[in-house]
DNA sequence: CTAATCTCTCTAGTCGCTAGAGGTTCAAGG
DNA sequence: CCTTGAACCTCTAGCGACTAGAGAGATTAG
């Protein structure tokens, strides 16, 4: 019905028009009919999916997780089981790179604290990357 | 007077052999001199070179940033003023993250939290992803 | 009908590595 | 001295999730 060009579902979704052709590359996103120009018309379901897709990657899904979730909620009679493993594993995931970024946070606080504006010979910020033995925290890997 | 192959700098600073080569490539690292069969040979200023490089990976900095905080390090008589821009860039950006991610965070809590662990029809993962709607927070793009 | 905007495909680039192929050099043991 | 096996060499390609740009064709408003 909705008979939309890529740059109005681009505008209905919030995903940007070389993404949606990057999703359907991909599989990600059905490839749509196409007019009798070759451009591609799409409706109202794809507008719905590439919400789903935008929203679940703000929250940090990767898209092969999208596509799992969304095969569920195609399927809507299975348990949701498998979404509830793919959410907490997400959830795990964020919580540790906070858990990073936190003690990052607190290193680089640190350093601009100490740090006597004067000349790079006295700067804290240089000197602390120079030797990690300055440091209080742990901090490792950034994710 | 080390004289250590590259293995032995990769022990020595915790950077992987590849990514070496790789720092080298992209002239993070400058080219040491080779054996008589052409393999590197590098001295201890090179490994606190790796080092100060990982410490700053760790602490999240990109590249170019560390490109030009090692540069400020190697001439100590400058003002600290720009190493000292380029780390509070990097806080700023490290919060910037921690809050995207917090959000994030609550809001995939959320969603397990609700989930009634039955049917994909009533699941609250799938249904929240696909209509924000249902979010409370403001979470945006991650980072 | 025309002009402006949109869309098409394709390739290549981003960042910071990582993996692998296929070949050479080094260091230690016998 | 010689052999063996680990370590090293270069080069290319791949990862994720896009983004940018070239050059050509389609659509739409006036």
């Amino acid at each position: 019905m909705s008979d939309l060009s890529i740059g109005k579902l681009s505008r209905a979704s919030g995903v940007k028009v070389p993404t949606i052709r990057y999703y359907e590359n991909i599989g990600l996103l059905p490839p749509p009919p196409r007019s009798q120009g070759g451009q591609r018309r799409y409706d109202k379901a794809d507008v719905e999916r590439l919400r789903f897709i935008r929203h679940g990657r703000a929250l940090g899904f990767g898209l092969d997780d999208l596509r799992a979730l969304q095969d569920l909620s195609d399927r809507p009679n299975q348990s949701c089981e498998r979404a509830d493993a793919i959410a907490s594993r997400q959830l795990a995931e964020v919580e540790r790179r906070i858990a990073g970024l936190e003690a990052v946070r607190v290193e680089l606080a640190r350093m601009l604290d100490h740090c006597a504006h004067g000349e790079v010979d006295q700067c804290r910020v240089i000197e602390t990357l120079s030797d990690h033995a300055l440091c209080e925290g742990d901090h490792l890997k950034i994710g």
